[in-house]
DNA sequence: AATATAAATGCAATCGATTGCGCATTTGCA
DNA sequence: TGCAAATGCGCAATCGATTGCATTTATATT
C-alpha cells in the first residue's frame, strides 16, 4: 500500500518521480537557462500534476528576504493614510510583494514596538508616516544602521537622511492663506498641529510667509496648536472668538478641525463664509458635501503610496542607491466655506 | 585578527561563545523547563550582548507556519472596511501575528488572484468580504480544503462552512423600512446592491417584510440594482422619479447611493424630507455632517474586525473547532433626512 | 559505596529551496 | 577519428531554528 502523502509535495517528490535532482527541479522552476527545455517540460508538467507550490518559507530563509514591505500609519481609517495604503498595495501586490500593515494610533510607544516587531519579522523594507507623538527616533535608525530601505510618507523625520514623500506643505499653507486674503480677510488664525512634525510646522511657515508678503501683521494670539482631533476644535476656536480683536478667518491645520470650528460657529450663529471664513487641509471626503462646504487642500494620497511603493522596491532590488525627496503638488480647493467674492 | 562579524547573530554564535550546544541556546530562549535557570540567564545575557535578534523566517520555517494573517477588503479606502482592518490589525498585533493586506478593488478576477498570491505564501488564515462581482468559490474553496482557517465578514458566501461574521441586515433592512413607514412616507423605493451578495439580499428581504408587516404593497418598479457608486445613484433616482407613481421615500443600500440621491434631488428642488425622505446604510462618516444629515444603520466596522481576528485565531492555535456565525447588532440612527415628525 | 533516578545538555536530522562546484555527456571542428 | 568546448545535470552545503532521542552529570536512596 502507497504512503499517502497528506502533505504538500516539495521539489524532492518532483525530484523522486522523475528520478533527477531536486537541484535540476528547483532551477527548472525558476527557470534557469542552465536546464533544458525539454527536462523544463517534464518538470513544470509534474509540479502540476502533483499540485506543487513553492514554500516561500524557505525561499525566503535560503534568500534572506522576507518578499515584503511593511507599512505603519497612524491610523488606518482616516480617509488621507488608507488611500496611501491603497496605493502602496497597488503597486506592491504587482510587484510580487506582501504589504503588512500596522497602526501607531498616533502614539510614540506603539509605533516603537511596531517598528521592532516588523524589524524581527524581517520586512525588506518599511514605509511609514510617524506618529504625532514621536519624538525619538532610535527604532527608525536602525533600519538606516541595517541598511533596510526606508521611506517616509507625509510626516517624515528631518534628522534621518532616507528616501521621503512630502507634500509641499509650506506652498500649501502659503496658497491657503494667500485665498483667505484675496477673499478679503484681514484677521487671519490658524489652528496648528503640533511643530515636532514638520508638515505642521512648514503649514504654519506659509502662512507667515503670506502674511509678511501681504504686508498683514503676524498675531501670535492667532495662532494655537493642538492635536486637531474633533474635541480639541471648540475650545480652541472659542479662545479665539473670545479675543478683543477676533479673527475673520480660521486657516485649519485639517479638515477634521474645520469641520468642528464649523459647526461651533455655525451654533452661535456665525455666517460662514460671509462672516468668517474657513479652510481645511487634506480633502476628506466629508469636506465637499458638508454645507457650506469646506475649501481645503488635496493630498495625493493614493499616489503618494503608488510612489513610496516605487521608490522602496527600487532600493530593495538595489537598482537605485541616492535618496530622494519627493514633493507632491498639493491643490487648493476651494469651496463655499471662503468664497465670499 | 578577529573575522568582523557583519551579519546578525544566530543562535549558533552564541551558542559557540558559550561553547554549549545550539540546541541549548534554542531551547533557553523559548524558555523551555529542560535548561536550568542560571544557563538560561547566562544564554539571555550573551543574546542581548551580541543583540542577537531570532529569525523568524527559519522558526516558521521549521514550524510551518507563517504566523501572519491575511486580510482582503474590496476597498481598503473605504471607512467601514478601513475601520474593520484596524481593529483586525488591533487584536492580531497583541496576540503576536503580522496582517498582511490586500484590495479586491471590487474585482473577481484580482480577488482570485490576491487570494492565491495568500495561498502560496502560506498565511496561517484568512479573513475575507468578498468583491461584489465574484460568483465562483473555488479559491475560497481551497482554504477549507486544506484546513487553513477561513473567516468571512460582512460578505459572505452561504455555500461555504465557516466562521461569518455579518451584521443583521434583514432587520437592519426591516427597521429602515419601518421607520421611513412610522414617519409617514407610503411608498418606499429601494436601491439594492448585487443580489448574489446576501447582505443585500438580506436587506432587501427586510424591506420586502417591513412593507408586508405594514400592509404596503411590495412594488417591483421601485427596486433598481446597481453597484451602489457614486455615479450610478443619480440615474436610478432619476428612474425611480419619472414614474407616474414616484416614491416619497428611497431606502438606499449605502450611504455614497444615499448622498448621490439627495445631491439630485436638492438640485431638482425637492425638499428633504419634507418631501421625499432618505434613509441610506452603513454609517460613513459623512453621513453626519452633510445637510440634511443622512439616516442611517450603524455597522460595527471596528469590532467586526476585532471579533474576525479573535474567531481566526482561536481556529490558528486550535482551540476551538466548531463553526460560528456571529451577527452583531446594528443600530438604526435617525437623522434629518427622514425625520418629519 | 553503589545503584537508581532525575536533571541538564548535546547530537544530528529536519523544515524546503538554493547554489557553487564538479562531473559526465554531447556537440563542434579540424 | 580525436580532442576541446559547450551543455546538462547532480552532490552536498547552506539558510537558522527546532526537536526526538541519546548521553552526560548531578542528586537521591538504600
Amino acid at each position: 500500500m502507497n504512503k499517502i502523502k497528506t502533505a504538500d509535495p516539495t521539489i524532492h517528490d518532483i525530484a523522486r518521480e522523475l528520478e533527477i535532482s531536486a537541484s535540476t527541479v528547483s532551477r527548472a522552476l525558476n527557470n534557469n537557462p542552465r536546464i533544458s527545455l525539454k527536462t523544463k517540460e517534464k518538470i513544470k508538467a509534474v509540479a502540476d500534476s502533483l499540485g506543487y507550490r513553492p514554500n516561500t518559507l524557505a525561499s525566503n530563509l535560503r534568500n534572506k528576504k522576507s518578499n515584503t514591505i511593511g507599512i505603519v500609519v497612524p491610523l488606518i481609517n482616516r480617509y488621507f493614510f488608507s488611500s496611501v495604503i491603497s496605493g502602496v498595495e497597488d503597486v506592491a501586490f504587482k510587484a510580487g510583494f506582501n504589504v503588512v500593515i500596522s497602526q501607531s494610533n498616533d502614539m510614540a510607544a506603539k509605533e516603537i514596538s511596531i517598528v521592532q516587531s516588523m524589524f524581527l519579522n524581517r520586512v525588506d523594507g518599511l514605509i511609514i508616516s510617524i506618529a504625532m507623538q514621536t519624538c525619538t527616533f532610535d527604532h527608525l535608525k536602525l533600519f538606516r544602521k541595517k541598511h533596510i530601505p526606508l521611506v517616509f510618507f507625509d510626516r517624515a523625520v528631518p534628522e534621518i537622511e532616507t528616501d521621503k514623500i512630502v507634500v509641499d506643505d509650506f506652498f500649501g499653507g502659503f496658497r491657503v492663506t494667500q485665498h483667505l486674503i484675496d477673499q478679503g480677510y484681514k484677521r487671519i488664525a490658524h489652528l496648528a498641529g503640533p511643530l515636532n512634525l514638520t508638515t505642521y510646522q512648514d503649514r504654519k511657515n506659509g502662512y507667515i510667509e503670506a502674511l509678511r508678503k501681504n504686508g498683514l501683521e503676524y498675531d501670535e494670539k492667532l495662532v494655537i496648536i493642538n492635536t486637531l482631533t474633533s474635541d480639541e476644535g471648540a475650545p480652541a476656536i472659542e479662545q479665539l472668538m473670545n479675543l478683543p480683536d477676533p479673527p475673520d478667518a480660521i486657516f485649519c491645520g485639517n479638515d477634521t478641525t474645520a469641520l468642528s470650528v464649523m459647526i461651533y460657529l455655525r451654533e452661535k450663529g456665525v455666517r460662514i463664509p460671509e462672516d468668517v471664513g474657513i479652510v481645511g487641509f487634506s480633502n476628506e471626503p466629508f469636506s465637499k458635501v458638508v454645507s457650506p462646504s469646506i475649501s481645503t487642500i488635496a493630498q495625493p494620497g493614493f499616489a503618494m503610496g503608488q510612489k513610496a511603493a516605487e521608490l522602496i522596491i527600487q532600493k530593495i532590488e538595489n537598482k537605485e542607491r541616492t535618496f530622494q525627496t519627493i514633493v507632491l503638488p498639493t491643490e487648493l480647493i476651494v469651496r463655499e466655506s471662503s468664497r465670499r467674492k
